[in-house]
DNA sequence: CTCTTTGCAAAGAGTTTGCAGGGTG
DNA sequence: CACCCTGCAAACTCTTTGCAAAGAG
């Protein structure tokens, strides 16, 4: 049977900042900016919730930057902007035209990603 | 100055594989199928070469499957459909509308690309 | 009290790199 | 013969995992 999930402090604090950040971030990142409030929390269990966020649905990995996965809480259709001199990741607002789902893939299409790569403003 | 290149039975070899090869392969993959004609060859000269080829941009890393990255040597627009249960990386005839490349995005675009999740054929 | 979650540290996996020797022009 | 390319293996980085202790219901 599925295994019980409880409520954890940590867990919900992950949650809550990855829904807060903009920038996609990884999960070293999410560590660094949680470890002010819980000074032992551990990379681990980051990790560990945020492989559990993306078995539920609840998270998204956008992109691999630099070896490093990073992930997106925002679950709505929209697309990725990433610079390739910063590795910074930006949403852009824009879905994939519905008729280009229903073209005929090879095999039951559950998601997309749209993703544009360039350099952004802020490193021009 | 630029360092000087030269041509090596190898490399060609590598870059002959990658060009051959329909279902973007990863670094190992390629490794692999050129070692029954290079007993000798090694993954970090794969590597080497791989990387080369992208920054002379010869070959592009479509995607990031299990761990390990996947390339493709056709740089021409195309889409990709991943398969989430085998891993398999199929070509899908199809360019992203010139009309979204001409978006408000935050910085200068270099290249986009559109990939689509699901079971392929073959898993079902 | 039972079962989940976590810290810690070690293990894994993929990729990169240093160095000495072999290959190319 | 100068300099690039490669094999080998160690080093690195990111991510996963085992275990015992702490936490939730």
């Amino acid at each position: 049977m599925e295994a019980q999930r409880r409520v954890s402090r940590k867990r919900e604090a992950i949650r809550a900042e990855l829904l807060r950040s903009m920038d996609h971030p990884s999960a070293e990142t999410l560590y660094a900016r949680l470890l002010p409030e819980f000074p032992d929390l551990s990379l681990g269990t980051v990790y560990r919730n945020l492989a559990l966020f993306r078995q539920e649905g609840e998270a998204v990995c956008v992109a691999t930057v630099a070896g490093q996965e990073r992930f997106d809480g925002r679950t709505d259709p929209h697309a990725h902007f990433i610079c390739q001199r910063c590795g910074r990741v930006e949403d852009v607002a824009l879905t994939v035209p519905d008729k280009l789902l229903r073209l005929e893939l090879p095999g039951r299409v559950s998601g997309c990603t749209l993703t544009f790569y360039g350099v952004c403003d802020h490193c021009l």
